[in-house]
DNA sequence: GTGAAAGCGCTAACAG
DNA sequence: CTGTTAGCGCTTTCAC
């Protein structure tokens, strides 16, 4: 049905190999030929099967894509910004999501091994804790994570400890003083981990107490009673939150309306991702912004540069780059965040 | 380096024929040699090519999914729907965006179809005027168009002209009578089309006479001084746009309070594809709902049905589903749009 | 400058 | 039940 390189090689009146050679070397053949069988091949509307040539060896020109979900905006983005580049380089996608569960993303991985994809690019749950990456470190095709925060393989985000850290260092400079760190389903994640530990640090340094992470369900409608007691708990409660995310301070900021507190005067909130959407929000979501379009480049990018260092020379390790890439952060200022009147510690507790 | 299916037959010690049938149909083989054969394929950690497969003329079992970007929401929620389905069946997908780009559209097609891909999940810029649908329908791979709204060809989407037109109908319930519609660079697609004469429709079934639709840039900060001139023009001001998506509502919105116009209080707006996202802001976005995780899930069912309708017997035209699906559409209250109290025509004039 | 032929990994007759 | 063999579409020696 759909024309072979026979089919062309019978109609121009030519050998296969030669019309193989006037596509991938049309230098090597006569110009005369070179025409007769072109002109063949567009009449026909030939386009040479990749599976062939692939089999043959060659590179497969396809790279897998491994991500949580795509209704989290983050890897929308990354995924655009990936597509963006690997198209414009002649490369296809192949493209599957795993719902943060580990089993799902082997799966993933095994499945685009065997289709021979030349790299992966990928967004785990826990890197450092996933005996898959180091099959892939031995064996597997070369691999760049992303957003996933670990120093010990290749990888691009932001540092989550520090974006956390100055994000927290920002509240307190705005003179919160009981601020929370909320988390959702993510909670199991390198870079949540991560974090809090940047929140706690923040505090820490400030001489304030870190109070234990706050989990929160992220697909419900309100906010669990246990949640609400604790952001509205008289004279300690918090003044200040800063989710993990930005979904997620979304569904807290709804949350607070329906209770009837309002953001920022009640409480303000600080989120994670920077998501372009956050802006258009009223009050516009402050936010810790990750470069997600960014990253996504970056990481195809890395993934290249290692395929063709592979290609290039098995010898030389690239030791020039950091196995760990660290793209830089930004403060998304946003009336979500307001400033509070420092009262002096003795008088907290009388304040309700 | 990755073990073939010589490896395994030689570690086992059976012809490649045996360890074929082992993996394909294990009940075609002997029960000893079968364990051995797997005992091979798990020490060696084999994994079939499914490049050899699909070469013997075997299904790809991959699909194409071509989307105009991942940026919006919409798709990625499509995209979503798609994914699942696709993945639990044993799917893979292929995944190319073009920027609304006729060109890249053709390309990325082209692309998709010589890898082979066994069907296409494709969204458009105009179903209607593309020549290389035509060619699809031909000869190519199956394919099925989302968003796309046209009753020529398979595909699934709302009925934007009825969905706009319910939409358009409500806010002339709510008192509004100078009603106008904003487009984004969209104006040239099909269903910004439909959405634009259903507007048309509801106005003049009112009474009212629909303005002509109004086009905005979509990714500038402010609104252009000429379509605030539009929406401020003293007497015949509009109380209500009626925008022809979510994000392009989103992006009105805040030029509107930028120029210190309240929503709804100064303008009622409505926006079009009912985004998660949009019941987050506040006010909440009053939308038209498309269920696009569904219209993805509905895409992939259909585009299975037919690779399965062809596979069973290329004589019957499955005439009894509809080449165009229609699903449902709901209309999301919110905040964004009000009630106006209805002032007698007369005096509207004389208002300012 | 061109053609013949081998082989990539796999499946599917066809024999035994 | 198992092995032999041809061939899917293509690239790549190796001859001519």
């Amino acid at each position: 049905m759909t024309p072979t390189i026979k089919d062309v090689a019978a109609y121009a009146g030519f050998s296969i190999a030669t019309v193989s050679r006037a596509i991938n070397a049309p230098d090597t053949v006569n110009p005369l030929t070179l025409a007769r069988v072109r002109e063949a091949i567009e009449t026909l509307n030939f386009r040479p099967n990749p599976l062939g040539r692939q089999l043959r060896g060659e590179r497969t020109r396809v790279v897998g894509v491994i991500l949580p979900t795509l209704s989290n905006p983050v890897f929308a983005e990354c995924l655009q910004g990936i597509d963006e580049l690997a198209s414009a380089q002649g490369y296809r996608l192949m493209l599957m999501t795993t719902q943060y569960d580990a089993q799902r993303e082997r799966h993933a991985i095994d499945t685009l091994r065997s289709h021979r994809v030349e790299g992966l690019i990928l967004t785990v749950a826990d890197a450092d804790t996933h005996p898959v990456l180091d099959e892939l470190d031995r064996d597997g095709p070369l691999y760049v994570l992303m957003h996933n925060d670990t120093k010990r393989r290749p990888s691009v985000c932001v540092d989550n400890h520090r974006a956390a850290y100055d994000g927290v260092r920002m509240l307190i400079a705005h003179g919160h003083r009981r601020i929370l760190m909320l988390a959702g389903t993510l909670a199991a994640s390198d870079r949540a981990r991560l974090r809090y530990q940047g929140y706690a640090q923040a505090m820490h340094d400030a001489g304030l107490d870190p109070a234990p992470p706050l989990e929160v369900d992220f697909n419900a409608e309100e906010l669990a009673p246990s949640v609400l007691a604790h952001l509205t708990s008289g004279a300690a409660r918090p003044t200040a939150l800063f989710c993990s995310n930005d979904l997620l301070a979304m569904v807290v900021i709804r949350g607070l309306r329906r209770v009837r507190l309002n953001v920022p005067r009640d409480m303000s909130i600080l989120g994670f991702d920077g998501l372009a959407v956050g802006e258009l929000l009223s009050p516009a979501l402050a936010s810790i912004g990750s470069p997600n379009h960014g990253i996504g480049c970056a990481a195809w990018r890395r993934l290249l540069e290692r395929i063709d260092g592979r290609r290039a020379s098995s010898i030389a390790g690239d030791e020039a780059t950091p196995l760990a890439l660290r793209l830089p952060h930004t403060l998304r200022h946003g009336a979500t965040v307001a400033a509070i009147a420092h009262e002096p510690a003795a008088t907290l507790a009388s304040v309700r």
